[in-house]
DNA sequence: TAGATTGTTAATCGATTAACAATC
DNA sequence: TAGATTGTTAATCGATTAACAATC
C-alpha cells in the first residue's frame, strides 16, 4: 500500500520560512521566561521579535494553538510546545570531523550541551592529533569512523574538514546510521534519502552581509544625487 | 527634495531570498571556471545546484544578463560580475570582537582573505589575551575599541561575545563608523540605520537540523504504519 | 458588560515556475 | 536551416497580512 502514498504531498510538512522562525520564538520565550513573563500577547511578542502579530498567532496556532482568546499565551506551556517539536529535550549524539579551527571551536562549545546535544568523539586524518581532547571528547583516526559507528549510534555528523575531502565522508556516515549531517564545509554535499544535510556556508553568510552593505550604500548615494 | 523618497519602496533592491542564492552562484560559477568550463546553460547549472533553469534565468537576468540565447552563459563574465555586485573586489576590514572559542576560530580562518576580508584587529575583556596574536591580528582591550575606530576605518565588526554583551558593543560600533556586523552571539542584536547586522545563530541552525529530522522520522512511522 | 486578544478565513503580496518568442 | 537556449511575460503557487467572529 505504501506506493500510493504521495511523497511530494509531505502533509503537515512546515515551511522552509516556519522552521527558520521556530529556534528564534523559543529562544525569546525561554527569555521571557527567564524574566518572570507568564503570559504574552502576540501584539507584545511581535514588537519584540519584529514580526506581524498576525504571522506569530499563523504560526503557532500551526503547532495546535495555546493561547487563550482575550488574554494571550502562557509563555511556558508554548515554550515546552515548541521545544517538543523542536526535538530538544531528546539527547542527541554528535561527532565532529575534522579538528581544525571550526572544529576544535564547536568542541569546545559549551552552549550545545544546554539543549541536549551531547558531543560524543572527534575524528581527525592527522595523525598527531589522535588522542587529544577538546571539549571533553576525544580524538580518534578518522579511518577508525566504519567501527566506531557501527559500535556507537551517532545522530547527527559534524563536517568540518576541508572542502576537498567532505563529499566522500557522506558514504560511510550514511552507511553508520547517522541521520543528521551539519556541514561547515565549503560545499554543498550530496546525500542519499536517508540522511538530512544542514549547510552552514559561514563565508557565503558574510558575503551576505558584505553585499547589503554595498547595496544600502549604493542607494543612499543614490539619494543624496537627486537631492542635491 | 529627499523627504518625497519613499523609503519603503527600494527600486531594485533584491529579494532575501535572492540574496542567500547568491554566494552559491558565485562559489558554483568559480568552482566550474576552475574545472575549465567557458561556458555553461541554466539547465546544466540547475542541474549541478538543484534549482530549476527558470529559476536561474530569472535571478542572472536580474544581474543584468549575460547570457547568449541558443549558446549559454559565459562562466568567467557571469562570476566576475557577481562578483562585483557581492562586492567581493573591494577589500573590507574587519576586526573581531571577543576572542573566545569561535573568536580565535575565525580570526585563524584563511578563508576570509581570499575574498579580500582583510583582518585588522582582535578585542577582548580579557586583559590575559592583550598582546596575544591570532591569525595574524593583536588583541586589543574593549576599552580602547572607540580610540581604535577612531584613527582605523573600520567596515565590519564580528561579534563573538557572550549573548549577555553584546547589544552594549552595537552603539559604540556605530558611533565608530563601523557599517556592518556579523553577530555570533545569541541574541539579535538592535541597531540604528547607520549600521546593517547579519545574525548568525549557530545554535538555531543545530535546532533546524534536529527539527527536520525529529519531522522526517515521524514521517517515516506514519508511512510504515499506514502500509502495515 | 466592555475591552482584549485569539483562532481562522479571506485578501494580498511576492516568489517560483511555465511558456514561448527571440535569436544565437 | 534546425536545434538549443536565453530573455521575459504570464500563470501558479505559497507565504504574509488583514479582518473579524469567537471568547476569555
Amino acid at each position: 500500500m505504501s506506493e500510493i502514498i504521495d511523497r511530494n504531498n509531505n502533509p503537515g510538512r512546515v515551511s522552509d520560512a516556519m522552521t527558520r522562525r521556530m529556534p528564534a520564538y523559543y529562544r525569546r520565550l525561554l527569555e521571557l521566561e527567564n524574566l518572570g513573563f507568564l503570559v504574552i500577547s502576540s501584539k507584545e511578542l511581535a514588537r519584540r521579535m519584529g514580526l506581524t502579530d498576525s504571522q506569530i498567532r499563523h504560526d503557532f496556532n500551526a503547532f495546535g494553538g495555546f493561547g487563550r482568546r482575550g488574554r494571550g499565551y502562557n509563555v511556558e506551556l508554548l515554550r515546552k510546545a515548541i521545544g517538543d517539536i523542536l526535538d530538544i529535550n531528546r539527547e542527541h549524539n554528535l561527532i565532529i570531523i575534522g579538528i581544525g579551527n571550526m572544529g576544535k571551536a564547536l568542541a569546545q562549545y559549551k552552549g550545545f550541551s544546554e539543549h541536549s546535544f551531547k558531543l560524543m568523539a572527534l575524528f581527525d586524518a592527522n595523525s598527531e592529533l589522535v588522542g587529544k581532547r577538546f571539549g571533553g571528547a576525544r580524538v580518534y583516526a578518522i579511518n577508525g569512523l566504519a567501527k566506531y559507528l557501527q559500535k556507537n549510534p551517532t545522530d547527527i555528523a559534524v563536517i568540518c574538514t576541508p572542502a576537498a575531502g567532505a563529499q566522500e565522508l557522506v558514504e560511510p556516515l550514511a552507511a553508520g546510521g547517522v541521520k543528521g549531517i551539519w556541514n561547515f564545509a565549503a560545499v554543498d554535499l550530496q546525500a542519499p534519502d536517508s540522511i538530512l544535510v544542514n549547510n552552514v556556508h559561514l563565508t557565503d553568510s558574510l558575503m551576505m552581509l558584505a553585499f547589503r552593505m554595498h547595496e544600502k550604500q549604493v542607494l543612499e548615494e543614490d539619494k543624496s544625487w537627486i537631492s542635491e
